[in-house]
DNA sequence: TGCAGTGTTGCTTC
DNA sequence: CGAAGCAACACTGC
């Protein structure tokens, strides 16, 4: 779910709040979340460190940590990074505090809930919560995924631009070095693809995903299906601002909530809000002075929306 | 009730 | 080689 926006929303929230914390503890019931390292090994590599700083490079979250480490997170479909008070209750009152009542086997085992109960217990991310890094202050990283596709990692920071999980990615959409030039030179690697297919290939531009590729398709007034090869330079230079644009926007919006993205304090983006085209199916187009309607078809295994008319196929 | 669809990625298959 | 399919997992909505 998440993309650049939405990392990147996480991001600054967490390096307002982690700079200087030590690592006191780490928990999962989920530990193949860790990758390259067994859970083990990663706790102990990891317990007693202080934070530095917190990045992000595409859709992966980077927390520097002493001894010269990285701890790597990337949310892939429904991950989400918490900041705050935890506490460990049974899992049989976590599902009695949101009216289920089945049967299970597991209702002994312990699970991770907000101290706050001003937090609602029902929202989607508090019930799978699968790892728990407790820090020095007595607050917790809480680490929710219900899907259980998320990644977690450790490298050295001087190896970590060569490591498997970075080496591979295209150039950042939103660093001013990333001009027009080097757009259009990185989209032609894939001149016969299409060019909504292209935008989310992370190893032409990384940090593009579903729902940004669709609204700056849609703000520069391209068909997702249209071949690369065949946008003119002009089409391609209101992609490129339209990308920078929406990106910003998604920022400075908070992210996009319309599924369950949440920042670290659990609260919802407003990119939503502004959509044009993703999940817009049926509408009437919002371009001013266009009469088309919003539709939705399968692009490369994808949903992709646009409009019927003023998005143009080349 | 059951099955298609869901923001991502990477491996396998053709 | 590239493109397409599908698996990883769990829930929602038709």
């Amino acid at each position: 779910m998440p993309e650049l926006p939405e990392v990147q929303t996480t991001v600054n929230g967490l390096q307002k709040v982690l700079p200087n914390l030590k690592i006191k503890d780490v928990w999962t019931d989920w530990p193949k979340t860790v990758k390259g390292n067994s859970f083990q090994k990663f706790k102990h590599e990891i317990i007693g460190e202080k934070i530095s700083a917190v990045k992000r490079r595409a859709k992966n979250i980077l927390i520097n940590i002493s001894g010269g480490k990285t701890i790597l997170i990337h949310m892939k479909m429904t991950g989400h990074l918490l900041y705050g008070k935890y506490n460990q209750i049974p899992y049989s009152n976590v599902l009695e505090n949101i009216g289920i009542r089945k049967n299970s086997k597991k209702t002994n085992n312990l699970r991770w809930v907000p101290a706050d109960k001003k937090s609602p217990l029902n929202d989607p991310f508090n019930r799978f919560i699968h790892f728990v890094f407790t820090l020095s202050n007595g607050k917790h990283l809480a680490f929710s995924d219900m899907r259980k596709f998320g990644k977690l990692a450790l490298e050295k920071t001087s190896a970590l631009p060569h490591s498997p999980h970075l080496s591979h990615l295209g150039p950042e959409p939103l660093e001013k070095k990333f001009t027009l030039k080097k757009f259009s030179e990185r989209l032609l690697k894939k001149p016969n693809g299409k060019i909504k297919t292209v935008l989310m290939d992370q190893v032409i531009i990384s940090g593009i995903g579903n729902i940004y590729s669709d609204e700056m398709l849609f703000l520069a007034g391209i068909h997702p299906e249209t071949k690369v090869s065949k946008i003119k330079i002009n089409g391609i230079a209101k992609l490129f601002s339209a990308m920078k644009k929406v990106l910003k926007k998604g920022i400075d919006f908070g992210g996009d909530s319309m599924s369950d993205y949440r920042n670290i304090n659990g609260e919802r983006g407003k990119f939503q809000e502004k959509h044009n085209a993703y999940q817009k199916t049926g509408s009437r187009c919002a371009k001013r002075g266009c009469f088309g309607v919003i539709i939705k078809k399968k692009i490369g295994g994808r949903s992709a929306h646009f409009c019927s008319i003023h998005q143009k196929l080349y």
